[in-house]
Formats: C-alpha cells, sequence, structure tokens
DNA sequence: CACCCAATCTGGACAATGACAAGACTCACC
DNA sequence: GGTGAGTCTTGTCATTGTCCAGATTGGGTG
C-alpha cells in the first residue's frame, strides 16, 4: 500500500505502462515512440515491459486495441445525441470517427496507419473488428439489409468509411485549412454534408 | 567514368541516394526507414549523406518532395485517358490519387501521414501546393468558380479530397476487402462511383 | 602550371534504443 | 517454513542518428 518506496514488484505495472504509454504515444507520435521512455516514466527498469508485453510493438498493440474499443464509445457518443433516424445515426459515427481523430491523433494514426502494432494479435484484431461491425450495423439500420449480403449496402459501407476516415486523416494532418477556420457549429454542419454526400 | 572501382567521390550521390532511399522506404516502410542503410546500399560510408541532406528528416523530406511530384504526374496520367467532361477530369484525378497510393504504399504515407519530413521545406511545400492547386483547378473548371472565393466550391474540393484520401489510405491498410475481391474494371467503376458521391 | 580552398567523403565517437540473457526478489501456495 | 512461478533488475550487444576531425578531390586563381 506504500506509495512512496518504490518496492520490487510495481503490482499494477501493465495498466501503469498502458497509461504512461498513451502518453508518450500522444507527445512523441508513433514515430518517435520508445518503450524505454514509457519504462522510465513509470519509475521502472528498461526491460520491465518485456515481461507484460513481450516487445515495442506488443505494447503499441495493446494501445491500438484500447484505442478502437474508446473509438467506439467516440461514436456511440454522438448517437446518443442524434436523432432516432437511421441516417442520422450513420452521420452521427463519422462525427464521432473525426472527433476520435482529432481528440488522439497519433493513436488514431496509431491504429489506422502504423505498422508496427501487430495485426493479428487477438485483442487488436476483436477491437477493430467490432468498430467495423459497429458501421455496417449502422448501414444495415438504414438500407434494411445486411451489407455482407448486399453489395449496394457494402458500397454504402466503403463510402460513408471512406469519407469520415479522409475527413479524420486530413484534418489531423493540418491539410483542410477551411475546417480550421470554422466554428464549432459550422464545422459540425459541414462535416454533417460531407457525410450525407458519401451516402448519396 | 569509371563505374569499377569506387573513387573518393561518387560524382553523382545526391540523386544515388534518392534512389536507394526509396528503394529502402518502399521495402521497410517509414518507420523502419534508416539512413545508414541507405548509405549502405549506396557504398558510401555511414555520415555521407549528411553533406546532401543534414540529417535523416532531410532526405525523407526531399524524397516526399518528388513524391508529390509523381503524385501529380499520376493524376495527369489518369486525366489523359478520360473524357473532356469537367466531371470526369476530377474524377479521374480520384482514381490517379488512388493509383498512386495503391502503387508507392510506403511513400504515400510519408507524404501524408509521417511527421518525419520537414513540412517547412520549400522543396516540400511547394510540390505539396502544386498537388493541391490541381486540385482546386479540377473543381474550379467543373463549378466555374474558384474554390478561393466560393466556398460550396471549396465544400467541393474537401469532399473530393477526402474521398479519395480516404479510400487511399484505407486500401493500401487492407481495410476494404470488398474492393480487393474485384477484378480490376469492377474496382474502377465502384472507384468512380465513390468519387461521384462525394460531389454530390 | 602550381597552388589553394571549398566541397565531398571517411572514420571514429557518443548517446539512445530494442532485444536478449542471467540473476535477484517477491508472493502465493502447499 | 519451503518451493516454484511470476516479476523485475542489471548487464550486454547490435543498430541507429548525429557530431566532429581529418583525408581526398576538383575547380578556380595566381
Amino acid at each position: 500500500m506504500a506509495e512512496d518506496r518504490k518496492p520490487y514488484h510495481h503490482g499494477d505495472l501493465r495498466a501503469a505502462l498502458l497509461r504512461a504509454g498513451e502518453e508518450v504515444l500522444a507527445e512523441s507520435g508513433v514515430e518517435a515512440f520508445s518503450l524505454r521512455r514509457v519504462a522510465k516514466r513509470v519509475g521502472v527498469s528498461h526491460s520491465a515491459p518485456a515481461h507484460h508485453f513481450g516487445d515495442a510493438a506488443g505494447l503499441l498493440s495493446a494501445l491500438a486495441a484500447e484505442g478502437f474499443r474508446r473509438f467506439l464509445v467516440s461514436m456511440r457518443a454522438r448517437q446518443a445525441d442524434a436523432g432516432g433516424a437511421p441516417i442520422d445515426l450513420l452521420v452521427a459515427s463519422g462525427l464521432g470517427y473525426i472527433d476520435f481523430a482529432r481528440s488522439r491523433p497519433a493513436l488514431f494514426r496509431l491504429m489506422f496507419a502504423s505498422e508496427r502494432p501487430k495485426e493479428e494479435t487477438p485483442e487488436l484484431a476483436e477491437a477493430g473488428e467490432a468498430a467495423f461491425r459497429h458501421l455496417v450495423e449502422d448501414v444495415a439500420r438504414l438500407r434494411g439489409r445486411s451489407p455482407f449480403s448486399d453489395p449496394a449496402s457494402m458500397a454504402d459501407v466503403v463510402a460513408a468509411w471512406s469519407m469520415a476516415h479522409g475527413l479524420a486523416e486530413l484534418s489531423i494532418s493540418g491539410r483542410l485549412k477551411p475546417l480550421q477556420s470554422m466554428a464549432e457549429e459550422e464545422r459540425e454542419a459541414f462535416l454533417r454534408g460531407m457525410m450525407a454526400r458519401a451516402l448519396g
């Protein structure tokens, strides 16, 4: 219980590493991420993380998986504030998608544009698929057909996903200057319009 | 002229480093890119690149700039095969955008999703802006108004760009499985449909 | 033509990093 | 109280980026 001195066993090192790992990721970006820096921040030896995550890719995989779970939360949060119409729910998911990218750009890049995490990790694969299923369900509700059996609906999935993803990625790389200069409300309306375009 | 023995001065080291740099980038990705490996491939000392590019970010900036120039070529190539209608020309740019990403995924990521290149490098900034101007001109031709003075047209720019970028990024990360299983012609038609959606 | 200077390139050094191996420590369980 | 599995440390090695001093070269200048 004594938090002052450092006991040999940390007690909850895995969770502490995840927390510090996300901080380092946010501060330095994926490309400058350092496992030793994470260990130092937690106050533990440089090779302690290996026992919980194997290697750097292991920790990054766990961070990406956790990211996908919060990604899903971000989309659902927007839906909670939206109307009940299927189209509004789908557009809301898109806004939540963009919210997430803008609030955690480095994590978003880790999840979608990095080769460092091990995609085949069960935890990561499952979390990513859950996010994809959410999108598919949004479209299924809108079209009344499962995208898995209806190509036209799957086209809607691709369209909505690509538009949201493009907006998110270009936004966090600072390339959408028109968007930056907009007030909050204006940007919201603009993004809704973009998502509406994608859905024909 | 003798290519056999290694003279002390390489002769065209800068160009050779760019060529080898792109190879290493394509083979290893941005995150595993190594300056020393590039030097070794050219057969030159590990610190030789410094005199031409300063540091690793300098070489990557030059590669990104060259990438943006070829990116533009890829879009124009598609337009050369397209009809003369403004909408067809804009859609063709989108296809060229995606062509480029699919044929050089690591370079595309370097250009759009990496923090390693120095964005403020004049050569890189200019090359990136030229690509952006191309898109703006496509939309200006379509709408008969300059996006810089007409917000509705700028919305078309953002829409077309985001859709193409989302499709490109998701495609190279292997997340668009429906697209992977399509035959060449089918995929073409599908992508045209996606770009058409973005333009309302 | 000889010389000199600036540009080019080499080799060594250093700190940071990821990975690995061997050992110290702690706790739960018997 | 002892034992073994799990946890963490320390030390080591190869790789990397960057810096620095020095060797080499070629072009321009006297």
